[in-house]
DNA sequence: TCCGTTTCTGTTATAAAGTAACGTTGCGCC
DNA sequence: GGCGCAACGTTACTTTATAACAGAAACGGA
């Protein structure tokens, strides 16, 4: 079982904020992330090229939702490239590879914390206040029978423990 | 409880294909919806104006999601409206009284077959070989404690059993 | 019934998001 | 060193969506 906080696990995961929502060492959270990625990339052979490296440390740093022109914006200032597709490809890659999602609702990206090879099914917590995105684990109960399930989308939207305090 | 058909309740929902799935009288069960929509909105005080009533119409006759252009196309060629932002606004009023619903994954709306007042949490099974798309209810588990779900988006991408059996 | 208020409509214009297509470049491999 | 494939760069375009404002229509109180 993975380590990641879980939508679906009971007790624990109900009990604490997800990280997203809570401060944290983000230096070394960016640091592990990009590690694992290189590790996954290097074990199923995908290029994890100069620009699909930078786009998913762009992510990580931003460590919320971006919009592809958003990412674009950061890698025309830095001579990495100025038309969509550049963009549009980098990130294609990395949701291919589960190592960055998209969140539909906002039309935008967000780096996975803790990418793995097992093929997750990502859950969103989207605070309207902060505009934080968690993600959790998600398991869909009680899809009816005869439906394969490939893919899902799991987003909630709302707000989170500090927003519901002090909102603004 | 709903008569509708549940993703989480077990036995008999994960027994019976939903109905978007099977053959079904369409004509009685557009203007079953309709009925309710009225009510719906002759209690609530919504004004269901004849744009808005069309637009529900035009959804539920399709049966399927449809992009706001292509029910633009269907109100330009009645002349009831060419611009986007009429179509734009009756959608919205559709999806804002739980008439019709968003699908995030497809940027399209479907009507919804069973509205009712109660804020229901919809989830869709969307068949990528046919195009159906089946509108169950959905409840999302352990959502961690703090966190104030407001709105959520429950989408699962994959083949329906018909699909499942004839793979074009 | 008239008047003010609100809500809905019609339109212009433009923003934001996403992609098809094609030639070029770089890299691994024989 | 040349073949083949994957990635890149660019042009051009499509699709999706919204801001803003003026006019019309309904609605509710004096």
């Amino acid at each position: 079982m993975s380590t990641k906080e879980n939508l679906s696990s009971g007790q624990d995961a109900a009990s604490t904020p997800p990280r997203a929502f809570r401060p944290h060492d983000h230096d070394s959270c960016v640091a592990g992330a990009m590690q694992a990625a290189e590790s996954l990339c290097a074990e199923s052979g995908a290029r994890l090229t100069p620009v699909r490296r930078r786009v998913l440390e762009i992510l990580l740093e931003g460590h919320r939702p971006m919009g592809a022109y958003d990412v674009l914006a950061r890698l025309d200032a830095e001579g990495l490239g100025s038309k969509p597709p550049v963009a549009y490809r980098a990130l294609g890659f990395l949701v291919d590879n589960g190592l960055a999602h998209r969140i539909e609702r906002l039309n935008a990206f967000i780096a996975c914390p803790r990418p793995s090879d097992d093929n997750h099914a990502p859950a969103f917590l989207i605070c309207r206040g902060c505009g934080s995105v968690a993600e959790v684990s998600a398991t869909l109960p009680g899809i009816p029978e005869g439906f394969r399930v490939e893919r899902t989308t799991v987003e909630a939207e709302g707000l989170c423990a500090a927003c519901t305090d002090s909102p603004e």
